[in-house]
DNA sequence: GGGCATCTACTATAACTCTCGTTGACGGGG
DNA sequence: CCCCGTCAACGAGAGTTATAGTAGATGCCC
C-alpha cells in the first residue's frame, strides 16, 4: 500500500488518461501541454505499462492505453508521501500550512470548513 | 518562487537540518533513520550545496552544514508542485481528499476546523 | 615522531529519467 | 501496384540520482 510513484512526466500523461478516458498514443499527445514527440509518449506509456500503472489494447492498428492505478489512489500516495516526508507525518500540519501560508479565498476556506463540518458530524 | 526541488534522500537530510540545526557529516548520519555510507552523506550536502540549498563553514577539520532554505519554503513549494500536478490547481480538492480519504481523529479534525475557524475569522 | 582515526576531494558506477531518431510493418489512396 | 503516412519496437544518449570507494591531508595519542 502506499507507494505508486509517478514521474512529472508520467503524472502528465496519467493526468489525460484520467481526464480523458483511454487514448492512443496520438490522443495522448494532443492533450499535452508540453510538446513531445510521438516516440517520446509512446515510450513513456511502455514504461508506465511495465510499471503495472496502465494497459492497453489494440485498436485497428494502434494501441488505446487505460489506466490501471485510480487517479484517487495516486493522489493518496503522493500526499502520504509527502505528509511523511515533509511534514513529520502530521496531516494537521500539512492543512495548517495549506490555510495558513497560502492566500486561500474566503469561498474556498468556507467551502473546506464545510468539508470538515460534513465529515465531524458525519460518521461518529 | 516555488521551485525549491529536492529529491528523496535530500530531503531526508534537510529534515535533519531542520530538525537539528547545523550539523556536520558525522552528526547527520547519525540521526538519519537509513544507514548510508560516510561519503554517501557527504556527496549529498555537496550536492545541496551546489544548488544553493545548504551552506558551510569550516569547524576545526569538519565542516559544519546548515539549510539556506527554510523547511516552510520546501513545504509550500511541495504542496504547490504537488496541487499543480495531481490536483487540478485546486487546494480544496487536495484538503477534500485529505478529509475525506484519510481516517484523521476526531481531534485532528476538529483542530483543523479550528485553524479554518481563526483563519476565515482573522483578515476580512 | 609514527601510526591511527577522521575529514574532505575526487572518481566511479549502476539505475533511472527524459527525449527522440531510426527501422520495419502495414494499410489506404491514387 | 506503389508510395505515403501512421504505428509500435528498438536503441541510444544526455542528464540526474543514489551510493560508495579510494586518495590524500591532518591532527591526536602514545
Amino acid at each position: 500500500m502506499g507507494d505508486v510513484v509517478f514521474t512529472d512526466r508520467e503524472l502528465d500523461i496519467m493526468g489525460v488518461l484520467w481526464e480523458h478516458g483511454p487514448s492512443t498514443v496520438a490522443d495522448v499527445r494532443e492533450r499535452l501541454t508540453d510538446a513531445l514527440a510521438y516516440t517520446t509518449v509512446l515510450t513513456i506509456l511502455r514504461t508506465l505499462e511495465e510499471k503495472g500503472h496502465v494497459d492497453h489494447e489494440e485498436e485497428g492498428r494502434a494501441y488505446r492505453y487505460h489506466a490501471l492505478v485510480e487517479r484517487d489512489e495516486a493522489q493518496g500516495s503522493a500526499l502520504d508521501h509527502l505528509t511523511k516526508k515533509l511534514f513529520a507525518g502530521s496531516t494537521e500540519l500539512l492543512v495548517s500550512h495549506l490555510v495558513a501560508d497560502r492566500n486561500l479565498s474566503d469561498d474556498e476556506l468556507e467551502r473546506i470548513r464545510r468539508l470538515l463540518d460534513e465529515r465531524i458530524g458525519g460518521d461518529p
